[in-house]
RNA sequence: GGAGAAAUGGCAGAGUGGUCGAAUGCGGCAGUCUUGAAAACUGUUGAGGGUCACACCUCCGGGGGUUCGAAUCCCUCUUUCUCCGCCA
């Protein structure tokens, strides 16, 4: 959620920025600033009328103490009034800021000036790209092939017990998943990110911190009995952490890592996009979260994408970066670099990381703030990335390291598996 | 799931209707002293709104109510603790 303030300082900033995401955001901004005006004469007002009557009930108070009781009822009498105009201006006060939370609501963060304008996925700008795509030979499988063929995940059975979209994994298929999370887990503490395990179901409050409500709802499932949503993403239990918390500015920086299954019930996907393990309703993933001063966030953010290339340079997968242009950036996010690893049997690009700095933006919500060097709170600056998602990093090894004989585990994770080759 | 107790500032812990945003202790910060540190002493120290700055307003787990006036009384929800039951 954005700053009323900042909106307010610089309106023209805001719109011409939020136009990279396709927004004409005019109409919102005005009427953001002038409900907050109301917003604030109505407090004012409301103000007045309370510091009158707070006046009165003390002087009450004094001439009960000296027996002076007909003058304390005479005051009495005078207060009924201004208690019905406090009760009127309160409810139309609440209903002003509410008004203007709603407004805020569906207004998403300002993306940053290297932000390429651009309306969808094709107007992503690629910033870097490694790894040789392998020369496969002919009879090379898809991923969902493979797994069959090696019977090391299977989709049917999911069907079974859950439904499209809930794989199971058997066998070394089993193993290398848990060996890529052990894997994961221990690069991103090597590298100073403090291991976390993470509750799988949280609250409104905590969907609400990391902005999945209100908007999204329908993006999470729902348990009604409890009301609790399952988490499409570790991040949100994970900066949930630090919602109304106030730091002190020398606790920052903060890296915590932590590995979750995640679910999401990607309603209105379909067809190819769907196939084998290119979209689940439930999958693994290892995040990393960072909370950084305002001043070192984007330093931060090389850093996170810098962490993530090293993974993929060990794995030895041929990835491409991609900065996230207007129309395809995240709600909350201010700066996104993609990765995608190329899954050479599908001839495409798999999306396997979305590292992102979300300003303030998140902190304002959570209310994460630090004391600065002035003493004064101020909000902090929160960031996360996948590091790595499971499923397409898997569906990259399958595809890329099929050979006649079976497929090659890449060096790095042999000593997680337990073994160098599925045949 | 049943019975009972509780929820106050970073922590501990007073406060049961009026000047309480809240005693006191610890912790934090600043200063005095010291070569430096510790100790001691002095001061300071919650959050939000509002204002150029003050004033002023709101907040004692959440919500609602009683009252001129609520941290204090009532209702309700949530959470924690103790006992019982069940259980990985």
């Amino acid at each position: 959620m954005l700053q009323v303030p900042f909106i307010r300082e610089n309106k023209e900033e805001v719109i011409k920025r939020l136009a990279k995401r396709n927004i004409d955001a005019s109409e919102m901004i005005e009427n953001v600033i002038s409900a907050d005006e109301e917003r604030r004469s109505l407090q004012a007002n409301l103000d007045n009328i309370l510091a009158d009557s707070n006046a009165i009930s003390k002087e009450i108070g004094l001439l009960f103490k000296s027996g002076q009781v007909d003058k304390a009822n005479e005051l009495k009498a005078k207060t009924s009034e201004l208690k019905e105009t406090s009760k009127q201006l309160n409810d139309k006060l609440n209903q002003k800021v509410q008004e203007l939370n709603d407004l805020l609501y569906k207004i998403p963060n300002v993306p940053n000036d290297i932000v390429p304008a651009g309306n969808s996925d094709t107007d992503n700008e690629e910033v870097f790209r490694e790894g040789d795509i392998p020369q496969l030979s002919e009879n090379a499988l898809p991923h969902w092939e493979l797994a069959k063929k090696y019977d090391i995940i299977d989709f049917e059975l999911g069907n079974k017990i859950t439904g499209a979209g809930f794989p199971v994994y058997k066998g070394k298929g089993a193993r290398l998943q848990r060996a890529l999370i052990a894997y994961f887990l221990d690069k991103n503490t090597e590298a100073g990110y403090t291991e976390y395990q993470l509750p799988h179901l949280v609250n409104e409050a905590s969907g609400f911190g990391t902005g999945q409500l209100p908007d999204k709802e329908g993006q999470m499932y729902h348990v009604t009995e409890d009301n609790l949503y399952l988490i499409p993403t570790a991040e949100v239990p994970g900066t949930n952490i630090f919602r109304d918390v106030i730091l002190n500015e020398t606790d920052l920086p903060i890296g915590i890592t932590g590995y979750t299954p995640c679910f999401r019930r990607e309603a209105g996907s379909y067809g190819a996009h769907v196939r084998g393990l290119n979209r689940l309703h439930q999958f693994d993933k290892v995040e990393i979260l960072r909370v950084e001063h305002p001043s070192k966030s984007y330093d931060a953010l090389d850093n996170m994408v810098n962490h993530v290339k090293g993974i993929l340079q060990e794995l030895e997968l041929p990835y491409r970066i991609l900065r996230l242009c207007g129309g395809d950036l995240g709600f909350t996010s201010a700066l996104t670099y993609d990765f995608e690893v190329f899954s050479t049997a599908q001839e495409k690009w798999l999306e396997i990381s979305s590292v992102s700095n979300f300003e303030t933006f998140q902190a304002n919500r959570l209310k994460l703030r630090f004391k600065n060097s002035e003493g004064k709170n101020e909000l902090a600056h929160t960031l996360n990335g996948s590091s790595l998602a499971l499923p397409r990093v898997l569906a990259g090894i399958l595809e890329n390291n099929q050979t006649d004989n079976g497929i090659m585990i890449p060096k790095a994770l042999i000593p997680y598996t337990g073994f160098e080759m599925i045949d």
